[in-house]
DNA sequence: CTGTAATTCAAACGTTCGTTTTAATAATAA
DNA sequence: TTATTATTAAAACGAACGTTTGAATTACAG
């Protein structure tokens, strides 16, 4: 068992491979066979190189997440020593945050759009082995933005705006993630926007101009207010439909 | 071939265990002897009532989906017939879309939370007969709301207003599909806050509470100035040790 | 009660899965 | 060179997959 070295190329191509299948088609529903065969390599070969196929699948994040997690750090301190102990603003550390991982989808080296979509689609799958490994390679990033946070945005308390990260994530990675379902869903307009290509590389720029400025207006917005249930008057309607969910039809 | 009459009991187990472990596994991960087998129903039952695993899965959807369709139209017909041709405030638009959904998670009879997270996950499942089915059954629910959204926000361009509806739609579905991941990413403050328990129904009023401010806010934020591109000057530092926020670098 | 349809059941179907084995080949060091 | 290690190759492993079959059982209309 090797596990160290440099790259045979059998390995490269498995993990550009397995990359674009596992973005495709989710981490279960690829087989080995796909990847091996697309990738011209002996079926054994991944279980060489990388030991089983959910070491594949870490592997394939480890070498992108291993850039992106030093970048964004790096980004976080450079800023933070400009601004000589002054905090923040809320928009300088959002765009370290979500801009550095868009650098990602305008670079084709650094995995592209693929492993954008690929994240951003793993980040909900529900199994143990996945959940466990996204918690320690983000653990240290996580901490220092969320600390950052805190002071860029001292008026809002620290509670809402774990909250408020955590719906940042979802925001960006489900408009990465859902380039074919959700704009079904919301309609044909992005794709008239998006126009297929103007320049090579404008889809995540694109994307990052429509989606700071949500962020932005999300992060700082007011605070519920306690006073107000949400859920009850907002909607003054009447007894609608009731039936609760199944049965009739049929 | 039966496919039509009333419950058979049996049916409904199934659904209720398909509904449980296409969350906790997705669905490829989740097979068909797991199902028969925590149902106690035969292995054969759910060719038989359903025809294939997809047919399973479709149908775990359907029951749920179709009250949420019927639920969110009547909240939206409400509060138009009530605004007696006045545009609705965003606010209103946002509660009967969002809220509407999250009822669900307070209501077992509805699916819960348990639902409320497979939907969250399957959204960004990559198969092609998922796209479809949510594409075809979401569309006229959509394309009602988007037009209310319009509406309620005219100072913010349609093509714009289509993005942020993305971008909420993504928000929502991770903050209820990442109880697991998300919350172990963005730490442990959100787990001390829900605190497992203080009433019965809590978990989606207290998400509720928090997400709908971020969404509004998002929804309302300041355009995007055409002028400055969001990836250069935000972080105005140095050319110094830091690249401003893409190329450059390696 | 009788007869027909609906449902359940045990068993097996053929396929595909991830992994392992054993041998052949390529690369590298002494 | 030779010895040693790293890599590739072909073939097979047992297990699990979704689905189908055909008989047994239940439900129910006449």
């Amino acid at each position: 068992m090797p596990d160290n070295k440099l790259n045979s190329d059998t390995r490269e191509r498995i993990l550009d491979v397995a990359e674009r299948q596992f973005m495709a088609h989710g981490y279960e529903a690829t087989s080995m066979r796909m990847i091996t065969s697309m990738a011209e390599v002996n079926l054994a070969a991944v279980n060489y190189h990388f030991g089983s196929k959910e070491g594949l699948l870490r592997d394939v994040f480890r070498r992108r997440l291993t850039w992106l997690n030093r970048e964004r750090l790096a980004a976080l301190d450079a800023l933070e020593q400009q601004a000589n102990g002054a905090p923040l603003k809320p928009s300088q550390v959002l765009e370290a945050f979500f801009g550095t991982l868009l650098r990602i989808g305008e670079d084709e080296s650094l995995g592209g759009m693929t492993f954008l979509r690929l994240l951003g689609r793993t980040l909900t799958d529900p199994s143990e082995f996945i959940r466990t490994f996204f918690a320690k390679e983000y653990a240290v990033v996580i901490e220092r933005y969320k600390l950052a946070l805190f002071r860029a945005v001292p008026d809002v308390p620290k509670a809402e705006i774990v909250w408020r990260l955590h719906f940042m994530l979802g925001a960006m990675s489900y408009a990465i993630a859902g380039t074919d379902i959700l704009q079904v869903i919301t309609g044909l307009e992005i794709g008239d926007i998006s126009g297929k290509e103007e320049d090579g590389k404008s889809e995540a720029r694109r994307l990052s101009e429509r989606l700071m400025p949500f962020l932005l207006g999300g992060l700082r917005a007011a605070l519920p207010n306690p006073a107000d249930s949400y859920n009850q008057q907002q909607v003054p309607l009447a007894k609608t439909a009731r039936n609760t969910s199944l049965e009739k039809k049929r």
